[in-house]
RNA sequence: GCGAGAGUGGCGGAACUGGUAGACGCACUGGACUUAGGAUCCAGCCCACUCCGGUGGAUGGGGGUUCAACUCCCCCCUCUCGCACCA
């Protein structure tokens, strides 16, 4: 027996590092002869060191992209840097440097970070969405947009958020609070522009029953933000003149509308209270209904309230008279700030009603009958059949609304109508560390685009940040300045930049061709390798992120940039990191820093455990024991292997034929294993399972052979054994295995190994262990060989001398024999 | 309230299309080796009872289907996440 040698961690993954490094050993190109497999993490923002959840995020990553490559994919595995973004700004403000010094230091550190975790990145492929020659393309899809009049510019009330001095989309206001600072955000009129997802909310949703490979909880997160509802938009004539235009779902209850319920900012409000003498009690409502809203927390519905306006609306279709009341739950930005209320039908105009003694009327009867407004204690808005509804009374619900929309289509008051809760993406921010919005404003001309030729318009890096934390881009002359493209007069640019989430919404294209300097995308690249075979990240994502991503390769593809409709073929989720219970934070102090982990016990057992302690979509509890028992299994391993080198080393690679009990058992273990490990890797990301079987083996092989070795097992049988946990281990823990691969007299590095495959006959039981059961229960055990015929196994079982005692003197009603697991007897 | 997911030993978690519940690991207990052990190895480890052969119970609770249920159906409870007056 050769002495062990000591797990060094740390030379083995510097070694191991620096050699993939050195040798570029994870580029790709494309190759039409080969199958691709594009796998992706969501890229990090550079914030200045990694965390545990891009520590597991990463790994998980890896080893499917070491996997993949085993299994003869030409993997595409990029890594990059959401580099735009606030905290740039403040380190810069802090430390009086260019948020740029502060994000390629973070960036520089990082990676380090990364490369010292051994992930299997394409290196070459890198990039930063703050370098101008990434966001040029940014700014010509801009412009291109913009002709397709999918950007435009609007003044509109926006979620300000004051401490960030920016506007917030609506999407990163989070219980009306900005997303990153978590103040409360105050409304505001500006202008901004516009990128219009509206125009693709139709194909966004349809397709969501298209991603099968995303996780049913993001779609419906999905469906839910894009919010369809069929309808009908029908107009009632306000009875000083004009019309009153509502949004409704149910056109089939209008004959139940019993008043009117407006917002309080809607257009109409001042007029219809106009001399009623209301005026002063609607503007005081409508101030409360501000206020109210602001303060309140968003998981209390509230009181539902309004105030009448003094003015009257006459029902279409009855000609009755319906007062207008204006309500605190009516919204003004959904639909058309406006609705019929039908008490019967619907639990707020119900409430609303009961609340202010308003008239109920049924309508539609539902199937059992029985409906009448005095008996009423919650609106019925399922559907029934028609009553009180003129010539319509009699039809069903689902009929009548398509009737009575086309009857108030004939009669030039209404139509059909689809309404989204999706709203165009506000992309202006008055920030200085993002992208610059390709747009200038002439006084002759109006607002023109910056000439493609002109791009980019690049973010000055001469600036100086000062403490109010506001853009220096308006005040800076050489910045401001130009002139018109079109009149060559003087014009001034435009200095508000991009939502940083617009970077992200396309970085995954750009990785298939990051080079490029002639276009945003080289066809043949995107051709290749989109769409991402994989994408792995957290759940936080759902929809921002994916939303606009998605969106945006719509937009590309119909501006003739890219191949596909959806970026994403399956989505993997994996849960957060927590400790002691609870999500990591710095105010918890439960953080666990990969940097020490790293150092204490090195990145092999770090990915290990990460892998090991949950399966990656669920949360993952940090346990220091656990990591503890990841890194004496590597020990484990590390001893037995070097303990038994030149029984290894020595053996031939063929197993021989005629083996003895101990060796056939090793060997069918071993094949098993590969089956296991091959199976619980391939599409179903069952990392923890799969260490579990390789453990299994580990334990298998050090109980026959022992850390001594000897002759108990031919050497072909320990070599084959050993080459499979390297194998089957070498995605999670590459250092590892690379090097004891090499020890054992591999000269080709481990990383261009194949993924072995499995001889299902070795892999095959030569005995099953079949249950015995009486009435269900468990009384004995019996050994066959796998598939041995069923009616022998019935008259073993029924011999059975254990079983036989439970079913003494009764007579044997029925036997179920399942093959290979059981055989029930019944009494 | 609506939607999605989840409830299994002291803990993290296994269990294929209904077929031996608790793989693997952590923690714990006993033992071996030892100057020492927080290293390593061996053994035990769901609960209760036990004549140490076993017997009974157990997958949030209650019902049901079935020869057989963690798995399927119905009702209820708890937790997590998302949405939340969307007409």
């Amino acid at each position: 027996m050769a002495p062990e040698t000591r797990y060094d961690f740390a030379a083995i993954e510097k070694k191991w590092q620096e050699r993939w490094l050195a040798g570029k050993s994870f580029k790709v190109t494309a190759d039409p002869g080969k199958k691709k497999y594009y796998l992706l993490e969501m890229f990090p923002y550079p914030s200045g060191r990694i965390h545990m959840g891009h520590v597991r995020n990463y790994t998980i990553g890896d080893v499917v992209a070491r996997f993949k490559r085993m299994k003869g994919l030409n993997v595409l595995h990029p890594m990059g840097w959401d580099a735009f973004g606030l905290p740039a700004e403040n380190a810069a403000i802090k430390n009086n440097t260019h948020p740029a010094v502060w994000t390629y230091d973070n960036i520089a550190y990082m990676k380090k970070q990364l490369q010292r975790m051994g992930f299997s990145y394409d290196w070459d492929r890198e990039l930063a969405t703050c370098d101008p020659s990434y966001y040029r393309w940014e700014q010509l899809f801009f412009i291109r947009m913009y002709e397709k009049e999918l950007v435009y510019q609007k003044k509109t009330t926006v979620n300000w958020c004051g401490t960030c001095q920016t506007v917030l989309a609506n999407e990163q206001v989070i219980d009306g609070a900005c997303w990153r600072c978590d103040n409360l955000v105050t409304p505001r009129e500006m202008n901004g522009w516009f990128f219009k997802i509206t125009d693709y909310a139709e194909e966004l949703l349809a397709e969501c029953d298209r991603l099968t490979g995303w996780p049913e909880k993001v779609l419906t997160m999905q469906r839910n933000w894009i919010g369809k509802s069929v309808g009908a938009e029908i107009d009632f004539p306000v009875a000083g003149g004009g019309t009153l235009r509502i949004f409704t779902t149910r056109p089939d209850t209008i004959f139940g509308a019993t008043f009117m319920s407006i917002a309080p900012e809607h257009p109409l409000v001042a007029a219809l209270s106009r001399g009623t003498g209301q005026e002063q009690a609607v503007a005081e409502f409508a101030e409360k209904t501000r206020l109210e809203r602001q303060r309140r927390k968003p998981d209390e519905e509230g009181e539902k309230e309004g105030v009448f306006t003094g003015g009257f609306c006459r029902n279409p279709f009855t000609g009755e008279e319906l007062p207008v009341y204006v309500a605190n739950f009516v919204l003004v930005e959904y639909g058309t700030g406006a609705v019929m209320a039908v008490p019967a039908h619907d639990q707020r105009d119900f409430e609303f009603a009961r609340k202010y003694g308003l008239p109920v009327k049924v309508v539609v009867q539902p199937p059992a009958g029985g409906l009448s407004p005095a008996a009423m204690e919650k609106a019925y808005d399922g559907p029934g059949v028609l009553v009180d509804s003129g010539p319509f009374s009699g039809m069903a619900s689902e009929e009548a609304k398509k009737a009575i929309t086309a009857a108030a289509g004939q009669q030039g008051f209404g139509t059909a109508r689809t309404t989204y809760r999706l709203r165009d993406w506000g992309i202006s921010r008055q920030r200085f560390w993002g992208a610059p919005i390709p747009m200038l404003y002439c006084e002759r001309c109006g607002v023109q685009p910056v000439p493609e030729a002109d791009l980019p318009v690049v973010l000055p890096t001469d600036v100086q940040l000062d403490q109010s934390g506001k853009s220096p881009l308006p005040n800076l002359e050489s910045f401001r300045k130009t002139t018109c493209p079109v009149c060559g007069g003087e014009a001034r640019r435009e200095t508000d930049t991009m939502d940083t989430f617009v970077e992200s919404s396309w970085y995954f294209a750009r990785y298939t061709c990051p080079d490029c300097t002639d276009a945003p995308f080289s066809r043949p690249a995107v051709d290749y390798w989109l769409p991402v075979d994989q994408y792995i990240g957290g759940v936080e994502h759902a929809i921002l992120h994916l939303l606009y991503s998605r969106f945006f390769t719509k937009v590309l593809r119909d501006l003739g940039w890219l191949p596909v409709d959806e970026p994403f073929r399956n989505l993997l989720t994996q849960g957060m990191v927590i400790k002691d219970g609870s999500k990591m934070s710095k105010s918890k102090g439960n953080v666990v820093d990969p940097n020490e982990l790293v150092e204490r016990y090195g990145a092999d057992t770090v990915r290990l455990f990460s892998l090991f302690a949950a399966p990656p979509e669920r949360d993952l509890e940090w346990s220091d024991q656990g990591v503890e028992g990841a890194y004496r299994f590597l020990t484990r391993v590390h001893r037995f292997v070097t303990a038994n080198l030149e029984l290894v080393r020595g053996a031939t690679a063929a197993v021989p034929a005629d083996l003895d009990d101990t060796g056939r058992a090793l060997h069918r273990k071993v094949h098993q294993a590969i089956r296991k490990v091959g199976d619980d890797l391939d599409g179903k990301f069952h990392f923890n399972t799969a260490i579990s079987s390789v453990m299994e083996l580990v334990n298998a092989l050090t109980s026959i052979v022992g850390d001594s070795a000897g002759g108990r097992v031919v050497p072909a049988v320990l070599r084959e054994a050993v080459e499979a946990v390297l194998l089957l281990l070498s995605p999670m823990v590459p250092h590892f295995c690379e090097e004891l691969w090499e020890l054992t007299g591999h000269a080709e590095p481990l990383s261009q190994a194949a993924w072995p495959a499995y001889d299902p006959e070795a892999a095959r039981e030569e005995e099953v262990t079949v249950v015995v059961q009486v009435n269900g229960k468990v009384r004995g055990r019996i050994s066959v060989p796998p598939d041995t015929d069923e009616d022998r196994v019935k008259e073993m079982a029924l011999a059975d001398e254990k079983a036989a005692k439970f079913m003494e003197g009764k007579p044997v009603r029925k036997v179920i024999v399942v093959k290979n697991k059981l055989v029930n007897i019944v009494v």
